[in-house]
DNA sequence: GACTTTTAAGGGATATTCCCTTAAAATATT
DNA sequence: AATATTTTAAGGGAATATCCCTTAAAAGTC
């Protein structure tokens, strides 16, 4: 279902357990959103675009522009 | 909390029963959004986006950019 | 083939969602 | 400036989704 999410984290060397720490969640939690069977939260994907250095548009594939627009703040 | 929304909503001159008629949901429920009662679910977003011209990075405040990546398909 | 690592299924207590009714706030009309 | 109308938000509850746990299945290593 998230395959992009999918692929940038396996492009990374990272696993689902390293995920889900750096996103304060369980591994299974993590696998259910790569898999699609729970929505994603929007604060998950803001901060899988921060360490993937991209944008939620392109995480959620409505865009295939991989490259963020500046970052606020 | 979603200013933004509001904001962009009003400048559109959309009454939330017209937003939640697009978007498919009751009034409550899009005011509960608007609010930051509830969290905004991506799909949602991705509609928003699509009717403000916008990407959901600008929506969630992640960019100052407004101005949609350029759509996929 | 056993061992380790990584990912996913099953299941359940709890939290969240969505909508309903209704109230409050804002705006327009006379 | 009172009243009617429109617009937005609070309260509450049934239904749904979430998150995590345990465990199992893949995938990779020796």
């Amino acid at each position: 279902m998230y395959e992009r999410i999918r692929n940038m984290r396996e492009d990374r060397d990272m696993t689902q357990p390293q995920m889900a720490e750096y996103l304060r969640i369980h591994q299974t939690t993590y696998s259910d959103y790569e898999i699609g069977k729970l929505n994603i939260p929007v604060q998950i994907l803001d901060k899988i675009a921060d360490l993937f250095e991209t944008s939620i548009d392109y995480l959620v594939n409505r865009t295939d522009v991989e490259k963020p627009y500046p970052r606020k703040k």
